[in-house]
Parts: structure tokens; C-alpha cells; sequence
DNA sequence: TTGCTCCTCACGTCACGTGAGGTGGC
DNA sequence: TTGCTCCTCACGTCACGTGAGGTGGC
């Protein structure tokens, strides 16, 4: 054994396989760190980016967060939000206004379902009688 | 009287009138003119645009279908439709998918709900926790 | 002359996807 | 050498809103 493994090992990966593990395109996680919301990784000396598992980490709590409704602005907000007890309380907070806006929008949907069966009938009806 | 009024008195207004009358705004107008939703009226000396009753239907129109959720490309594809009795039941049609996106929206957004009710309420026993 | 209306660009928004044109690495 | 991966721009998407800079009309 002449070489000695440095004592903490870190798996890198370049960026191809961390969007397939993310389930997201390469281009999406450039576009990330673009805004800000993913640090920028060490490169080798050809230029490619080489990420760690917490990169990972990141990505998929931007997909959730994004999958409930979250904008990326609200997202990178919450991730620049120092660590502290008071976290929590905001994120429940921005969750409770989310809770909200979805109701609204639930509603407005569900009115314009409403309004598109009407005109549909009425449609459907008039049809009918050109027969 | 020495003058004759032309048989069919068309009344004419100004972009600002009509915007008003329809409520939207000027440039959202020309923006629909410069889309060929609504087809570009004559112009005063001026330039001015002079538009009659029909432009503030067509207006109208657009906004009703946009409150349904039809996309301006749907909209212009149903106004440039020929007249004919198809038309009726190609717009039936269209309004049959469009009730199906939408209950398929309507489900998403109430899984999001749930979901995020459950992230709620499990911080807040988190919270209570580190009492 | 004032000030309101109108005109035409051109850019910004949101969250990326999709090239174009070029290079590293097995 | 091939071909896959990676790189950096730059532009397109959707439906407009908002200036900038200039002019008509009462």
C-alpha cells in the first residue's frame, strides 16, 4: 500500500449523472446556480463542474418544494434564511399563505368548470335543434 | 339640410375609449392586433387607430374565452374558423378537453393540498417538540 | 402653452429548453 | 478517430406591462 486515501472520501460526480440521479436536465441545474440557488462546484482543470452529494440534496429539495406550488424565488429565499429555531416558524407560516392561494385558485378553477358544463350544455342544445 | 349622412353611421373611437369600454388595457390592444386576434382597424391622418363596435366584441370575446382558460393560440385558431355549422361542434369538442385539463389540474393542485396540509401540521409537533 | 392621448419600438417577466459552436476524455 | 460529455452564450416560450422618446388635438 503506497498510497494512503485521504481520510474523508467524497464522491464527486459531473454534472450529467447528477441530473440523472435528480431526475433534472443538465441544463436546468446550470441554470440554478445561475440564480443562485445551487453553489457553484469546484471544476476540474477542463472546465466541468464536479458536485457532492449534498448538490443532490439541494436539487431534490428544490424539485419538492417546487412540485407544492413554490416559486424558485420563495425557494431561494428559504435557503438563504439562516439556520435558526425561526426557520420553522417562517416556513410553516409560508406554507399557511400557500394553503391560501391554492384555495383560491381551486375555487377559481372549479368556477370556470362550472361556467365551460353550462356553455357546454347550452351548446349541445342549440346543436340539436339545427338538426 | 345640406348634407347627407351616409346611410350607415358607424360610430368610431380612439384605442383609449375602447380599451376602457372593454377593460384592458391600450397596449394589450395592439398587442392582440400585432398577434392577429383582432384585425388592424383604419387610421386617422394622425395614425391614430379608429375601431367600431365589432372590435370591442371581438375584445370581449377574447376575454371571456381567456377566463375559461383558452390560450390566445386556441382563441385565434377558433376566430379564424370558417363560419360554418362544424364550428359549433368543433368549439363543443374543445370544450370538452379543456373540462378535462382542468380536472386533471383541479386533482393536482388538491394533492399539493393535502400534501402540504401534512408537511403543516407535522412542524408543528416538530415545533411543540423543541419546547 | 399645457396636458392628455396616441404612436412605435424595445426590454422585462418566469423557469427553463434548445440550439450553435466549440472542446475534454475514454 | 469516433462519439459521448461537457462548456458558454444567446434566443425562444406566454401574454402581456412598462418605459423611452416622440407627436396629435382640444
Amino acid at each position: 500500500m503506497l498510497h494512503l486515501q485521504p481520510r474523508v472520501k467524497v464522491k464527486v460526480m459531473r454534472i450529467g449523472l447528477l441530473a440523472a440521479r435528480a431526475g433534472v436536465t443538465t441544463s436546468r441545474i446550470r441554470f440554478y446556480e445561475a440564480q443562485g440557488l445551487l453553489p457553484p462546484p469546484p471544476r476540474r482543470h477542463s472546465g466541468y463542474r464536479e458536485y457532492d452529494e449534498r448538490a443532490l440534496e439541494i436539487i431534490l429539495f428544490i424539485n419538492r418544494a417546487r412540485g407544492l406550488g413554490f416559486s424558485l424565488a420563495e425557494v431561494a429565499a428559504h435557503l438563504d434564511s439562516p439556520q435558526d429555531h425561526r426557520r420553522k416558524s417562517r416556513l410553516l407560516s409560508k406554507m399557511e399563505d400557500k394553503i391560501r392561494e391554492l384555495d383560491s385558485h381551486l375555487a377559481d378553477l372549479q368556477s370556470r368548470r362550472t361556467t365551460l358544463l353550462n356553455l357546454a350544455t347550452e351548446l349541445r342544445r342549440n346543436m340539436a335543434q339545427d338538426q
